[in-house]
DNA sequence: TTGCGTATTCTATTTATGTCGAATATCCTC
DNA sequence: GAGGATATTCGACATAAATAGAATACGCAA
């Protein structure tokens, strides 16, 4: 039988669709091993945080419960993998700060970035490029 | 005698950089009518937020604490005013994105908006031009 | 089969945020 | 100077995030 972690009623419950910063840190590491358990985790962020193991596997077993990570089960194993790929958190965590900062307007924050956060002479011709190719795509 | 909240030690708390959700909502409106009351700040996001007075006010309170809003006393008057500008509060919150979804790479950012968020034509073409300006500024 | 050494589970503490109601203070008007 | 309309102060409670220790389970090797 379907058994249903939360609630009856075909509800879904809204699950989270952001980071917050631990997890941002996490999940960078496991999109870079998955599958991998929590201890390569906190093994792996230890000179980056001074996490305790037990605190990166909880948190990433709440990440489980959010539905950000897949526990498969091998023996006494846990091995974990992402639920979400790493464009769709760039994009979340865009998004927001999009809403947030400029209500929603792309443009202005792409103007804001160009104009506050200095620009190589490599950064801008590769940007033109980039624009260039965005553009002619679409005619 | 001196009252002190914190601690003796000259020690500055470390005071938060970033706006949360509704202090972000909360600054948006003091930008806007600096310097104005907590009633006017709950009135005016009425239709966008259900808040109750005391829910502004307490979060003003708090965010006056953290540095972010001073208060001005006038009678019985509380005026409120920012204490950052919001080109600031834009950079903080673009340079959070910025670490934790693209390890502080901003042109990495700039591809992905420009891929991701399709850009309209129009866009493209302010793009283009603010590039060149930003390019032609330092030669 | 007895342990050793990991891995897992469970629970707890602290701090921040979101959210408000109730009690209190203050001012202006009559 | 009394009353009522506003504002302010305070304390409270819920939830989530960050953090981690203790207790327990489990698998493998001698």
């Amino acid at each position: 039988m379907t058994k249903s972690k939360k609630a009856g009623k075909g509800r879904r419950a809204k699950l989270p669709e952001e980071l917050t910063e631990a997890e941002w840190a996490i999940m960078k590491v496991v999109w870079e091993q998955e599958p991998c358990t929590a201890g390569t985790v906190q093994e792996t962020l230890a000179d980056t945080r001074a996490w305790a193991y037990s605190t990166v596997k909880t948190t990433m077993d709440r990440m489980a419960e959010k539905g950000f990570l897949a526990i498969e089960k091998i023996r006494n194993l846990q091995l974990f993998r992402a639920r979400i790929s790493e464009v769709d958190a760039k994009r979340a965590e865009l998004r927001k700060t999009l809403k947030r900062a400029f209500d929603g307007a792309l443009t202005p924050m792409m103007q804001f970035l160009i104009e506050h956060e200095g620009l190589s002479a490599e950064d801008a011709s590769h940007l033109r490029e980039l624009v260039e190719r965005a553009t002619r795509k679409k005619p």
